[in-house]
DNA sequence: GTCGTACGATACCGCTCTGTATCGTATGGG
DNA sequence: CCCATACGATACAGAGCGGTATCGTACGAC
């Protein structure tokens, strides 16, 4: 057969791209098999609809995106905490005033209905992404790792949307700074009264 | 006449609640003016389109959601800082689950075109709160009253987004613990050099 | 070589959307 | 009193939507 995975894996690209790019309810079944050089009934064979197709797509990237935002790489915790804030800037500068924010962010606010299958891969997403930087403020020696992740995860957040309706790195680099505030408070915390895990910041139902 | 600019308020106060409740893009127009209690062609006679009434119910709600944030009640500056995140929490908490976040970031997420006419909307609103950050954080004697303001509106979409998600107050309190430390570093760095204001963090064009 | 199957293409269905055209009507100003 | 005008209701136009049905085809397994 001419590679199974083949229209699945092209239709996933190509709406991965234009839901990002246009909006999910901006991006018609038509434009999207034109754009991945599928037949329309590809998509159906795949996928039990648009909708389904939405959430697959959330769930590919998330694996990739919070590697995106910290890499694998050894190196100090502060850092690639800090580093997050540098990925998010690079990425506002390299779009050309185009920067569309947190994908999973994007999509919830498009998908109204909280029953849609986009939003709890978006829910878990953030919820990964929370335990990442719990273990790293934890590596970090943070005080209260879980409460300061949460943190992060506001700083974080809220770069991405200054960064959308600004396109601008400016907000980023605030969020920069405040993050190095609360990074170096829970640190200075932790070594006077030593590091607590507490990872029940964010919950996935 | 029967009330010439009747029509006209209820299409807008229908707009606003529609807009925000259910989305822009979900609302159409039937719907919309059968909750208005008006004729399909009152929405024509008093606005060039959807988009355009999309804009003035922005424009509209511009003015009354700076007041709610920072209401105009004498007091301690650093107190009506941290109170823009009262009014957030409260706004959670009270939506039993359905909270939306900010009116317009949520209209700027949707209108993926950066050419619709609530863009600038949305601009001159953040640019509008912010200057009125400015103000509080130069009165509270902070040393940079524009990064400070820069800090808190970062923070404040941040709270937002992070509320939109979770459905919980528990990321606005940590918003506000930042917002917390931040004004006081400022207001120690004020005490030190003197006050600066610097009202250029956020243009509109 | 033959069969099964995943494929691309295309026509189609029923629905909804924004926006227009056209009614009859009620009401307030001159 | 009478007419201009803003009004609500309704039918309609043109387009696009998600999703289905039905083709002929090319290719891999056996």
């Amino acid at each position: 057969m001419t590679g199974t995975k083949d229209a699945r894996a092209r239709l996933l690209r190509a709406a991965e791209a234009m839901f990002y790019e246009q909006g999910i309810g901006n991006t018609g079944i038509d434009a999207l098999t034109a754009r991945a050089g599928v037949g329309k009934m590809s998509l159906y064979r795949h996928f039990a609809g648009k909708d389904e197709l939405v959430a697959e797509t959330l769930r590919q990237r998330d694996e990739r995106h919070r590697a995106w935002l910290l890499p694998d790489e050894p190196g100090d915790p502060r850092d690639r905490l800090l580093g997050v804030f540098d990925r998010i800037a690079d990425a506002i500068e390299g779009s050309g005033g185009t920067f569309r924010g947190c994908p999973f962010v994007k999509a919830v606010s498009e998908l109204e209905d909280a029953g849609h299958p986009a939003w709890p891969v978006a829910r878990e997403h953030k919820a990964r992404l929370t335990s990442a930087l719990v273990r790293l403020a934890a590596e970090a020696g943070a005080a209260d790792a879980g409460r300061l992740a949460g943190d992060l995860l506001v700083l974080i957040d809220g770069a991405a949307v200054q960064g959308v309706i600004r396109q601008d790195a400016a907000p980023v680099r605030a969020a920069r700074r405040m993050a190095a505030l609360v990074i170096d408070d829970a640190m200075e915390a932790g070594r006077r009264v030593g590091t607590r895990v507490n990872d029940d910041a964010m919950e996935v139902e």
